[in-house]
DNA sequence: TAGTCAATTAACTGTATAGCTATATAATGT
DNA sequence: ACATTATATAGCTATACAGTTAATTGACTA
């Protein structure tokens, strides 16, 4: 058993919120999300996620406050209730982008063959 | 072998982002740089992390572009390079904060004990 | 060059979880 | 009540990885 970890319990939730986005399903979800709500069956149309499995993923997504549920009838409405994720997702993306043009640049920088 | 996942490939970049905020451990090493550039003894001294353990969490940050390694003499020193790291958090530890207090307002409403 | 201290890497174990299949629950129609 | 369709859950396997101990590398010094 691993025993680390001292006073810092609350970093708990924030790690969790930001487990939650770390998998490429999941967010794959949201993403389909964005136009609006879906029900599950819609979004496993989209997603190309297992039945069980996209299951899980919502139940998680909805814990951490990210969707809301929204039952009619006879099938499950789901909608992004936290504009904070597309902003998230969004800050991240700029980044990445952002390091992969530095990273580019470097390389054509670096480049014996370029004949500049 | 899973299969799942179609032309989604570009949100690898965004989860593995993601997934590295996603541990206590380290987060607690991003937040004890927040004061400034720290060698690996110190980090270790301020988070209580194991010394292999440790390392490679800062392998991880590293690699991730949030933090910068920086060889001084015999030791190592690393700092957080990216701002976005803080934003990013600040941003996640406002919503959790607001939801709480969400909650605990909801509590009050619901309790029946309540004398008011 | 041998010795020491700092950091990294290798190898291992235990745990968490993504995705799977099969089953169960829930809402509606016959 | 029974069948049907939409979700959810249980149980399983395989994989990823946090934390551990032990060995390794790297920089400096006597």
């Amino acid at each position: 058993m691993p025993q680390e970890s001292n006073n810092m319990e609350f970093l708990t939730p924030v790690a969790e919120y930001f487990k939650v986005l770390s998998e490429i399903s999941r967010l794959q979800i949201v993403i389909c999300l964005k136009s609006g709500t879906k029900n599950v069956s819609e979004i496993g149309a989209a997603t190309g996620l297992g039945q069980a499995n996209l299951s899980k993923h919502l139940k998680l997504l909805t814990q951490a406050g990210i969707l809301a549920r929204k039952p009619q009838g006879v099938s499950v409405y789901y909608e992004v209730s936290d504009p904070l994720t597309f902003e998230l997702c969004e800050l991240v993306c700029d980044r990445i982008y952002q390091r992969m043009q530095e990273q580019a640049k470097q390389f054509k920088k670096m480049n014996s063959f370029s004949t500049n």
